[in-house]
DNA sequence: TATAAAATCAGGGTTTACACCAAGCATAAT
DNA sequence: ATTATGCTTGGTGTAAACCCTGATTTTATA
């Protein structure tokens, strides 16, 4: 019988597949976590087989949950299911060491073989996610991401601060006036902004941090 | 008995709601969309007591949805179920005439009191949104809205293909090259999207309407 | 067929964005 | 002690954004 860890931030979402689980007898819900943190929490007194994990979740998401778990299990199986369909969310799960990845928009036959898959000790992708990612190889078969998607320099603190009020609308004479700095000093920001994250204006910038969860809206 | 018609576009979320629903034999699911436009099509021939409505989804939401369906047939009532805990949907559900709210990281619990309230003939939101809006309030008891959350005028179809293009971070050349404009055309239906939106400048233009869910992203 | 609304373009103006260059200062790593 | 990095600010110049007014043509609609 498999024990599993359903996590995820919706209640309703969590009480859901739990049903699901145990009506389709796939395996035994024995806890619910509504985010990383207290999944991690739980791996000091349980032994789940299976952990089902959403990715966007607050105080701890998917992805540091997932190396920590693993970390702490290597052992354990985790089933991505998720409604980011995106690449980079993809290959960072899958470098993460997780076993499986479904979609929520996926019917219940594919998360039922999904699971099976799993627990028989294989690995099973969604197509509907291979599908995204083949559509996005060159000829030699590597994978390009999307721009938005590459892996971009690390902020400085500043940076982020300056990046977020660019996020809300701010101009640079509000930003610097608001952190008490000169115009000039928020250019140069920008402008390490602009270089780091490979974009050409404050609005592709922006839309580049709102695509990539650089900042809170 | 009630018949309810579950509208998510996630079908494994469906799935655990359907579930849900008939083991606590609140209802019975008479069908499921994973859009309002399908939604739509099935008041055509079903005549559902419920429909439980999620806001984003593909080709039409559920604002668009509900205007339409209470439109088919008043005595229609809908649960919002959603993710999204924000004042604006929040009031412009309400207004389209919704009868009850609901966040998905609510407990079945909660889900349950929300249905047995509204087949009763009452109306049931959630304290959870509720407290956001009190919390809104100023000392008049008016909810301040965002800026960005107030109704904007209706836009022409240029300028919703402008606008299109200004949130995939394309500038005015760009625009005025890739729809054979003049530059002063392109910046003559930006400025009437900033006058209609109440926007200053391109930036807070875009959040604007990626807030307001009036583009694809 | 009036009339309004939408779409197109222009002139001329101010403000802001953005690039490139240069440099002082503090702090943390080696 | 030296180096590197981050934070700060400045100058200069071009391009783009944004404002206002005004105009013509097409399209929709009463």
């Amino acid at each position: 019988m498999n024990n599993i860890i359903v996590v995820d931030d919706h209640a309703l979402f969590r009480e859901g597949i739990k049903l699901l689980i145990e009506n389709e007898g796939l395996g035994k819900v024995i806890a619910e976590a509504e985010n990383g943190q207290i999944l991690l929490e739980m791996l000091e007194t349980l032994q789940p087989d299976l952990v089902i994990m959403d990715i966007e979740m607050p105080v701890m998401g998917g992805l540091e949950a997932t190396r920590k778990a693993l970390q702490l299990r290597p052992e354990l199986r985790i089933l991505v299911l998720t409604m980011l369909n995106d690449k980079a969310n993809y290959f960072e799960m899958t470098n993460a060491g997780v076993s499986g990845f479904v979609l929520k928009t996926a019917g219940k036959q594919e998360f039922e073989k999904a699971i099976n898959t799993i627990v028989r000790g294989e690995c099973y992708f969604s197509n509907d996610v291979l599908r995204q990612i083949i559509l996005n190889m060159d000829n030699n078969g590597e994978v390009i991401l999307n721009k938005a998607n590459r892996h971009h320099e690390k902020l400085t603190s500043r940076e982020e601060e300056v990046l977020q009020y660019f996020c809300e609308g701010l101009t640079v004479s509000e930003i610097a006036s608001k952190l008490f700095l000169s115009i000039k000093t928020v250019e140069s920001h920008r402008s390490a902004l602009l270089k780091k994250t490979n974009t050409k204006n404050t609005i592709n910038l922006v839309l580049y941090a709102i695509k990539n969860n650089m900042v809170s809206l």
